[in-house]
DNA sequence: CAGATTTTGGCAATCGGTTGTCAAGCCGGT
DNA sequence: ACCGGCTTGACAACCGATTGCCAAAATCTG
C-alpha cells in the first residue's frame, strides 16, 4: 500500500523479518551479523527484508544476550567547565563514527558520585573514559580492574591514560615571564585531589630551581571563575609581579578581580593560564595560556580504549598518550614593573 | 572471608540472591520492586541480601522486560555552543535527580542526523529532549507522535516545549539602543533554519515599525564566533551603528573583528547580544545581552517530559512553559556617534 | 471447627536478540 | 554407488529481569 518503508507502529524485529523470508529467527540473525554463515540467497532475501521492514537492532536485546552494549561511559568533574567540551566533543565524534553510544556524566567533582557511577557504568557500559578523577589511585586502579577504562589527565599503574603535558610547558612559561624582567612568581594551584595540579606545580618549582627564580604557591582554589577573585587578592597580597595558574577559569576570574581593584594587567601583574579554554582569546587583556589539542585528547582515549574493547584489530594497544602543549603569548603577560 | 561486601568477580543478580534466601527469582523480584506484595520476613531477609551481595539491578534487562529504559535523550545542535552547556547541565541534573540516565547526542547542526538519531533513540530511549531543532515542523510532529518529547526554543503543535522568551527582550533591546540615540539598526540572524532566529527577527522588526526606527537584516551566520567576522563587515558595510545580534557567540566574534578593523565598541559600533552565555560578562567589551535562566529551562523541560512518562504523579502537564528573559546592559552599546 | 476470603510466593512465559548443537543436504573422491 | 567432509539452517537454551496466573498457606467468619 505505502509507498514508503513501512512506519509500523511498532519496530521491526528479528522475528517480523523470520516470518517474511520463512525463515527462523536464529537464521535472521546470523545472516545479519555473520553473514558467510549463510546462503547468499538466503542472506538477500533477508538483508532486503530487513530494509524494507525499516529493521534496526534492539540494542538492549543485543547487549543482554551478547554482553556488549555499545555504549561508553564518559565522566567529567564539571560540565559547565569549558576544558572539558572540547574533550567531550572529541570523544562524542570518535565515539560515534565507531557505532558507539556516549553516556556523559557530571561527577560534580565529588568521588563518591564517581564511584557510584562507575559501578553502575560496569553493566551498562562497555568501557569508560574518565578525565581528571577525584579517586585516589587505588580506587581507580579497582575501577580499571573490573571494566575497561582510559583516563585522561591522570596516571595510575596499569591504567592506559591520555595526558595532556601541560608540565613540560612550563619551563617555557617560566622562561617567558624571566624574560620579561620577572623574579617572583606565584603558583596558583588547583583542587588538592587534583593530580594535574600536582604535576604543574612540580614541574614549575623544578624549573625555577634550576633558573634561581623565587616561586611560591598559593591556593588551592577551585577551578571557577568565582574562585579568581579570592586568588587575585592572595596573589596581590604576596608581592609577585606574575602568576602561573593552574586552569584559564581560576585566570579569568583573576583578571576580572585585579580589574576590579584598578590593577592593571599585564602592567602591574602578569597572568599566565593553562588549558586555551573557550573565552581563553576574547578576555580582557587575551591570556597568555598553555594551548593543547584537547579534542584530539579526546578522540585519543577512545580510540586506546577500543583498542581494549576490540584486541584484534591489531595496532599494539599503547597504554599511556602524551599530548603536546606549548605556549601561546597573548595579552595578559608582559615586563615587569620597574617598582 | 572477606569483611567487605563481596567484590566478586560479576555483579550479583537477582538469582543470585534468590538462592541465598531459597526463594524462587520471582519472589525477589517483587520484593525490591512490590514489597507489599512479599511477607515482611521474607521481605527483609531479601533486602539484606541484597545488600550483602552489592546487587544492582541490571538496565539492560529491566529495560527488555518493561519496556521502559530509564534513560532519556537530549540532543543539541552543537556541543561546544556554550549556550547548550547549561541546559545540559540542568537537564543532566534534574535526570539525575529522578534517575534517569542522559544521553546527550550531538547532531552537528544537521537535520539527518538528528532524525537518525531520533529514530535510534526510539528504541533505546523513554523520551527526548530537542533543543534548537533543525527539523521541519512536520518531521517533528511525527517524531513526537512516536515517542514522549520535550522541544526546547521550537514551537510545533502538539509537542510540549520550553521557550526561552528572547522575543520579549527584543523591544528592550531596542528602547536601549533608541535611548542612546541610535536610529539606523541591524539584526544580525542566525541559521536560515532556527525557529528562534525568525521568532527574534520578527519581533524586534515589529517594535522597530512601532516606533518608527530603521531596522534592517543582515545575514544568515552560523552561530559560531568565527562567523563574527563576516557579520561584523556587514554590520559595517550596512552604515548602521548598532547591531542587534542572534547569539553572543556571533557577537563576540563581532566584537573581535571590528577590534582588527580598528573600529571601537561602543563609540563606533553598539552590540547586543543574546543569550548572556559564559563569556559574555568578560569579553572586551562586556556585552550588552538578553540574560535567561537557561539551566532552569533545562531542568523544566525534564519535569514537562517525566510529567508525560509518568502521567500519574499528578501536577497536570503543561504543553508550554515560556521562560522569561530580560536584558543586561554591559559595555558593549553606548551613545550613537554624531556623525 | 468448617468454609470463605485473603495473602503469599512459585511457576512459567515473555521481551529481542545471540549462540551452541545437531540433523539434513550437498559436494567430490574413489 | 558409497562414504566422509563440509556447508547450511532450524531448534532451543540463555541473558536478567517483569508479570500474569494459580496453588498453598494463613487469616477471618459464622
Amino acid at each position: 500500500m505505502a509507498t514508503q518503508p513501512v512506519a509500523a507502529g511498532r519496530p521491526a524485529t528479528i522475528h517480523d523479518i523470520a516470518a517474511l523470508c520463512g525463515v527462523a529467527a536464529s537464521t535472521v540473525s546470523r545472516a545479519l551479523a555473520n553473514p558467510d554463515r549463510v546462503n547468499i540467497r538466503t542472506r538477500e532475501r533477508i538483508q532486503a527484508a530487513a530494509v524494507e521492514l525499516n529493521y534496526t537492532p534492539n540494542s538492549q536485546a543485543k547487549a543482554l544476550s551478547s554482553g556488549r552494549t555499545g555504549a561508553v561511559g564518559v565522566l567529567v568533574p564539571d560540565i559547565t567547565n569549558p576544558f572539558y567540551f572540547d574533550l567531550i566533543r572529541g570523544t562524542q565524534l570518535q565515539l560515534k563514527a565507531a557505532g558507539y553510544t556516549q553516556l556523559l556524566v557530571d561527577t560534580e567533582e565529588s568521588d563518591e558520585v564517581e564511584a557510584s557511577t562507575l559501578e553502575q557504568l560496569r553493566k551498562s557500559a562497555d568501557g569508560v573514559i574518565v578525565a581528571a578523577s577525584r579517586l585516589n589511585d587505588e580506587a581507580l586502579a579497582a575501577a580499571a580492574a573490573r571494566m575497561p577504562m582510559v583516563t585522561v589527565n591522570r596516571d595510575v599503574d596499569g591504567v592506559p591514560a591520555v595526558i595532556i603535558d601541560t608540565p613540560s610547558a612550563m619551563p617555557q612559561a617560566l622562561d617567558h615571564l624571566i624574560s620579561l624582567g620577572h623574579t617572583s612568581v606565584a603558583y596558583v594551584s588547583g583542587p588538592a585531589v587534583s593530580q594535574s595540579s600536582a604535576r604543574r606545580w612540580a614541574a614549575l618549582s623544578a624549573a625555577a630551581e634550576s633558573r634561581g627564580v623565587d616561586v611560591r604557591i598559593i591556593g588551592p582554589f577551585a577551578p571557577k571563575t568565582q574562585s579568581g577573585a579570592a586568588a587575585a587578592d592572595a596573589a596581590v597580597h604576596s608581592g609577585v609581579t606574575a602568576c602561573i595558574v593552574f586552569n584559564d577559569l581560576i585566570a579569568i576570574g583573576m583578571l576580572q578581580r585585579l580589574r576590579e581593584r584598578g590593577l592593571r594587567v599585564p602592567e602591574d601583574m602578569s597572568i599566565v593560564g593553562c588549558d586555551d579554554i573557550f573565552g581563553a582569546d576574547f578576555c580582557n587583556p587575551p591570556l597568555t595560556t598553555m594551548s593543547s589539542p584537547i579534542e584530539q585528547a579526546g578522540r585519543v582515549a577512545v580510540s586506546m580504549l577500543l583498542a581494549q574493547l576490540n584486541p584484534l584489530a591489531g595496532g599494539g594497544n599503547r597504554s599511556r598518550s602524551v599530548m603536546p602543549t606549548h605556549l601561546t603569548v597573548r595579552g595578559s603577560t608582559g615586563p615587569a614593573s620597574p617598582n
